[in-house]
DNA sequence: TAAAACCCGAGTAAAATAGTCGGGATAGAA
DNA sequence: TTCTATCCCGACTATTTTACTCGGGTTTTA
C-alpha cells in the first residue's frame, strides 16, 4: 500500500464524483476545472478507474462518469489501489538475501504494518467521507 | 502523510536497530549488509533520522547507531516523516483556484483522512512492532 | 598514527509522476 | 446526417523523486 499524490488525485476526483452523484454523468472537464487537474490525467486515472469497476461511463454528449457502486461499498483503499496497480513490496523475491532469517523478519513486520495501513482505509468508504462533510461542520471517521 | 520505498527503508532500518539494540552501537555497515541498502543511501537516512532525534550516534572504531528513545515513544509515523520531511499536501494555498468552496471542500475531506493515516500511524510504536515478533508468531497491533 | 566508523555535499541513473499531443469511437442534438 | 461533446487510447515528454555513487572529510578508539 502507498500514499502518493497520484492516490490523492484519485481519491480527490471519487469524491468529486460523489459529491456531485445526483446531477446525472460528472464529466471529466468539469472535474479537472474544480479540482485542477490536467484532463489528460484524470482521463488515465479513470481509464483505471473504469477497469476495476469503481466508476461507470456514458459516452457522447451531455456524458461522464457515474460511481460504479454505491457509496458506501467504495473503499479509500480500493480507490488507491486501482490507481497504484502493482506494488512490489518485498525485496526478498528474486533476490536470496534472506540469509539467516534476519532480513525476512524485518520484511515481515513491515509487511505485517502494510496490512495494517491497507485493513484500516478499507474501512473508511467514500460514504464515510463525504458524510462527515455534509452532515455537521466537522466530524471524525 | 505520504507512504513511499523510502520510509520503507527508514522503518526497516530502524526495525534492524531495535532488533540489536542490546548488542552496543549498531553500525550501518551492518545494517547495510542484512536489509540489503546501499551503505551511501543509508547514511542519507540516518541522517535526517539523527536530526530529528530517533537515533544517536556513536564515531571511531566499534561505533554505529543507538535507537535515540526508548522503543516505545517511537512511533512509525515519526520515522515516515522524519525522511519525507516537508510535503505540501494541499494545493489550495499559492492558487486562487478555490472558486466556489468546492475544491477547498474536497481537499478538506483529503486532508481530514490523511490525519486519520497519521494518528493510526503515531499509535504504533517499534515496541508495538518488535513485540509482535518475539513474543508469538503474530498478533494484531 | 592508522583504521573504523560517522559525516557531508555534489552529482547521477532510473523510475515515477504529471502532463501533452494527436488521434480515434460513440452518441446525442441541430 | 452531420456536428460536436464527450469518453477512449497510446505514445511521447518534462519534471520530480528515488536510490545510489563518489570523493572527500571528521572523530575516536586501538
Amino acid at each position: 500500500m502507498r500514499l502518493t499524490t497520484k492516490g490523492r488525485y484519485a481519491v480527490t476526483s471519487m469524491l468529486d464524483l460523489a459529491l456531485h452523484r445526483d446531477q446525472g454523468p460528472v464529466a471529466l472537464a468539469g472535474i479537472s476545472a474544480r479540482q485542477d487537474i490536467s484532463l489528460s490525467y484524470l482521463e488515465q486515472l479513470f481509464a483505471q478507474l473504469r477497469r476495476h469497476g469503481l466508476v461507470r461511463s456514458v459516452r457522447g454528449p451531455g456524458g461522464g462518469y457515474y460511481l460504479g457502486k454505491e457509496l458506501e461499498v467504495i473503499s479509500i483503499a480500493d480507490v488507491i489501489e486501482a490507481v497504484n496497480e502493482h506494488t512490489d513490496a518485498t525485496r526478498c523475491r528474486g533476490k536470496g538475501s534472506c540469509q539467516r532469517g534476519q532480513t525476512c523478519l524485518t520484511h515481515h513486520l513491515w509487511a505485517g504494518l502494510s496490512d495494517q495501513i491497507r485493513d484500516f482505509l478499507r474501512n473508511i468508504s467514500l460514504a464515510d467521507l463525504v458524510g462527515s462533510s455534509d452532515s455537521h461542520g466537522r466530524s471524525g471517521a
